[in-house]
DNA sequence: TTTTTTTCTGACATTATGTCAGAAAAGCAA
DNA sequence: TTGCTTTTCTGACATAATGTCAGAAAAAAA
């Protein structure tokens, strides 16, 4: 956090009015926007706490009464952005026909989001590890998406929509596919075009879900 | 590195004959070793120079004569295994015919290596964000697998067995969904099974590449 | 305004890192 | 083996980032 940023994008809902807001609420956005504008140009390993609350204009300590941590404070960011990607995804999660439809839709508001919130995505992602509540919290956090893909697939199955195949792995495998590319081509600025990856991914989903040709020649 | 570890399952290579060795290399080996030893069981967070070399017998100060830190000791780790897993990846890598077949045995190959060496892999994986020189060692040597993926779909495509696509985005998408699935299945002990792995990746990776139909319904 | 409650801050304690000069050990030659 | 040179190891020190706490300052309420 020692170094100064551009402010040309500015990331996210900006703090509408804060004059209504008691002090304390107003002080914690204003940490949390911070973060946010940081971590938009930077990696999570150069944020600090005494480079945030710098930035912030209040002092170090008072960081403190706000989030236990770095990791904390990611945690709180980690909340803000699964509801918006669930809800992203609810199209195809709740779905009962024309799935492969319903996913592509879904399949496309999520890499919106992730165009969207990229570089908060990356520095979740890369924190994580560091702590083990913010792990937790991120395992559970894609073990819902896992759950979720798991059934649908094994549904598409039981109705003759889709071939034969262990779903879990599957769901797993493309679960991870979509962090992965979504990370690389939108973690950072200069982000990629959201079409490419868009059609990459639903490439990947359609055809690994409801192809029917699995040339499965060697099996070790 | 606070906490004993079980040696049940030794890790790799055990170091063979010290006793000709150098000094100096033999206290090298032995510390890289204990880390191996560590990260087998434990994450890299939990990896400190005052538990590794406590647990190496060696003063702390003396790890500093090997390794500039951690993650530089990771570094060496990574170059490491690179090897392993280009070795398990070239018969694709320069197969002229067969593609399919010749992916199917690599992708088999690169299952196997990652699931003997899963914990490391996890542990690379973890702690290269934290270091910009780490983590520029891991994007160089994931880049030569996107790379190399790219030109060969583009290579199958020219030569009518892949429908067409853009190769590269595809690309990058199925070694991201191969890094994530083999840390998910075979980071940490106990580890998955090799085969649900193996044939859900190949199934990905096979309908992805040659299968012929892409619904591509939504273009948003 | 005065009083009470909330919020903020400077000073301190702690922990892990990395450095350096000198001690100890290893390697080597006679 | 002994003495000498080079390599390797270590304790003491300096540094940097964290997190805590008691009191100051500011906000909110009366």
């Amino acid at each position: 956090m020692s170094e100064k940023q551009s402010i040309k994008t500015w990331p996210r809902n900006v703090a509408a009015d804060f004059s209504k807001l008691r002090k304390s609420e107003q002080t914690r956005q204003i940490i949390l926007d911070t973060a946010l504008e940081f971590l938009w140009s930077h990696s999570f390993r150069d944020l600090s706490v005494a480079g945030l609350t710098n930035q912030a204009g209040i002092s170090r300590t008072c960081f403190y009464q706000y989030f236990d941590d770095l990791h904390n404070l990611m945690e709180v960011l980690l909340n803000d952005l699964e509801w918006e990607i669930l809800a992203a995804a609810e199209p195809w999660l709740i779905a009962k026909a024309d799935s492969a439809v319903k996913l592509s839709e879904s399949l496309y508001k999520l890499v919106k989001v992730c165009y969207e919130r990229g570089p908060i995505l990356l520095a979740i992602f890369e924190s994580a590890p560091m702590d083990e509540r913010l792990e937790k919290a991120w395992n559970d956090f894609v073990n819902v998406f896992d759950d979720t893909v798991t059934a649908r697939i094994i549904q598409d199955q039981a109705l003759g929509r889709a071939p034969e195949f262990q779903a879990r792995p599957v769901a797993i495998a493309l679960n991870r596919m979509d962090i992965g590319i979504l990370i690389h081509h939108f973690g950072r600025d200069p982000r990629s075009e959201i079409q490419p990856v868009y059609q990459a991914i639903v490439r990947i989903w359609l055809n690994t879900i409801y192809g029917k040709e699995t040339l499965d020649t060697v099996q070790g």
